[in-house]
DNA sequence: ATTTTTCTTGTGTGCGAACACACAAAAATA
DNA sequence: TATTTTTGTGTGTTCGCACACAAGAAAAAT
């Protein structure tokens, strides 16, 4: 292993053995200060690195990780999440990570609840968690917090001293970058449209940062003339409901040239329209999902933004490793690229091979 | 370890001693039928995975990668697939890489050529090369396959039997991008020019790729009328030189609404204009180069195509490691994502965390 | 002065896999 | 039949580190 330096070395060179090396390094047992000294200089000298490897080899422990998630069966948008994590584990399951999902139904704070329970019955050694449902959400940080369990965000932020890491987008600034892409499709002086296609949950605070950045971004070009106004909908699942609604919605507002819809539902607004004749507006939306991609391949959407959802729950899990086995520090809050797509740039977004990427 | 089946294990199971389990799982040594039979039946059973983390220890053996890249003194693109590179070295030094950098001047073959003796003298395990100099680089490609020694080109890709990978972007998919980029900033029927701030280098097949990517595009929407030309200039270096060719182009081609800069250089074009009075124009180009997010932060630069030098460097490493560490084929081919960078996003591309990124 | 306690240190074992070595049994040769 | 050679197998050591244990030396208590 060429000019590696090991504890063994240290010792020789401290001229002390290798048990008081590692009592040195690990800050255990009692050491003379007369040794501790020697020891440190040598290790400074010699620059000792330990050895990961033979290190997570000889700790042999299992760091138990639980995950808890919405079931993707209820909305695609949080496959990528469950992919990303799982190619995580792939990666780092050599390291004594075990992971065990749950998944909970987007829509049910109770489903969210009872998982909840199944996850601390577990006795994690961490939690990686959407926290969909506010106020469920901070039981189980409490719970958590009880329990010393750290645990990683991701998709939505909350203050709570139990939180390790947030790893999500800026919701403020894709709103900003949102005005942006459509003021690129919009003709002057003319109206944009915040479609909210969501159920009551906790994401209400990001949708009004996002409704916000944009708001902002037309605020900071006020000779243009933008005028902004926004529309919440939760019928979205229903066909019928929502075309009715888009129908309505665009006799009713003719000004109205530009639509940022603030969430993965964009394809959801096309899909009422389908069939029908309508007016043409540029629609600017969140994530790659197929159907997404298929309206933006067809220019009837002009931008998708992509906010890594896959990398998000790939990062998460890594940041628990980093925590547990390199036992590094992790940044409180990790904002995620985001990327601009349109038809000629989607594929890579897509295919982005994860697998090649892990912990330091 | 939990769950996790060992040597040992299968070796119990099927009634053999461990050293026979080895060498069924290595086909190394003589094994009777039988007993190979057994072993195979009892790693299915159990679905055996070796530990890769026990394996690296014991295999206690050193992989030596040299990396042959342009010295980014030389220019400042290049200093982003080196630090992508360190920061993959960090993560897996540990597996036993060691990783040893050559450096040229990215203007001289001469100190490619004697770098690329520096590398056989080195004998490394395999390579990691940025192709600058076709000739010289085929050179060392040739003598590389004398030796075995896999290589993994970044930015350029070459045709030669012994390079294992190619990373980088897809030039002529950039152009096409480009092109839409630019439509966006255009009125309809102008001209659209294409720049080309290089010196002869290998680097001519990727413009030439880029440029057809941008003319395919505009020729994909014949019925705008858009016109596209082309201008190759060398002395890009020399301020005064670029002022003048700057002005006087501009001068004679009123027609020319759209810039796209085919490389990182785009903010040489603003430099040389920089206190003279000139015509607005739409500017594309690549990389996030301070120089260039200065000008895309005054609107001076539309968009700038990133495409993730940094990354580039990493995964060159990586999929070293994932040859010769995890004994996994790598893709021949894997091209980077090409984002669009705004100045409302541009922060996320730049403090991108590649620490938490590695092999699976 | 002797016992007990505390402090300090070295030695030894295990983690899981890779590989060298020794030594049977079987086959080939004499 | 005796002896070499080949085949097949188990045991033992190593990688670098974490941690348990024992034991000698010094300090404190009796």
């Amino acid at each position: 292993m060429s000019n590696r330096v090991t504890i063994k070395d240290i010792a020789e060179q401290a001229g002390v053995s290798p048990g008081t090396v590692d009592r040195v390094l690990h800050n255990r047992g009692k050491v003379s200060p007369l040794n501790r000294q020697k020891v440190l200089k040598v290790v400074e000298e010699l620059g000792y690195e330990p050895n990961i490897i033979a290190s997570t080899l000889a700790y042999n422990r299992t760091v138990k990780v639980a995950a808890l998630l919405p079931d993707y069966r209820t909305d695609p948008y949080w496959e990528k999440p469950a992919s990303g994590m799982l190619k995580a584990y792939q990666a780092v399951k050599h390291f004594g990570i075990e992971l065990t999902p749950f998944y909970f139904d987007l829509f049910d704070p109770n489903a969210f609840l009872q998982q909840a329970h199944a996850v601390l019955q577990h006795a994690p050694d961490a939690l990686l968690m959407a926290p969909i449902f506010f106020k469920e959400a901070n039981l189980l940080l409490s719970e958590c917090q009880k329990m010393g369990i750290p645990v990683v965000l991701i998709n939505t932020d909350l203050e709570h001293e139990q939180v390790m890491t947030y790893i999500g987008q800026d919701s403020y600034q894709s709103g900003v970058l949102a005005g942006k892409l459509l003021h690129f499709g919009m003709k002057e002086p003319e109206k944009a449209l915040v479609l909210n296609l969501d159920k009551e949950t906790v994401n209400a605070k990001h949708l009004l940062d996002k409704e916000q950045g944009l708001r902002d971004y037309f605020a900071s070009i006020p000779e243009k003339g933008f005028q902004v106004m926004r529309q919440d909908f939760e019928g979205f699942d229903q066909a019928p409901g929502m075309r009715d609604f888009m129908l309505d919605l665009l006799k009713k507002n003719g000004d109205v040239t530009g639509i940022f819809v603030s969430n993965s539902r964009a394809y959801k607004v096309l899909q009422a329209l389908e069939g029908h004749e309508y007016r043409k507006v540029k629609i600017v939306g969140f994530d790659l999902l197929p159907p997404n991609l298929a309206y933006l391949n067809q220019e009837k959407i002009s931008f998708l933004i992509n906010q890594n959802p896959e990398q998000q729950g790939y990062l998460a899990l890594m940041n628990i490793v980093n925590h547990f086995i390199y036992k590094r520090p992790s940044e409180r809050i990790q904002h995620l690229p985001l990327d601009i797509v349109v038809t000629e740039n989607a594929g890579y977004y897509l295919q982005r091979n994860l697998e090649f990427q892990m912990v330091g």
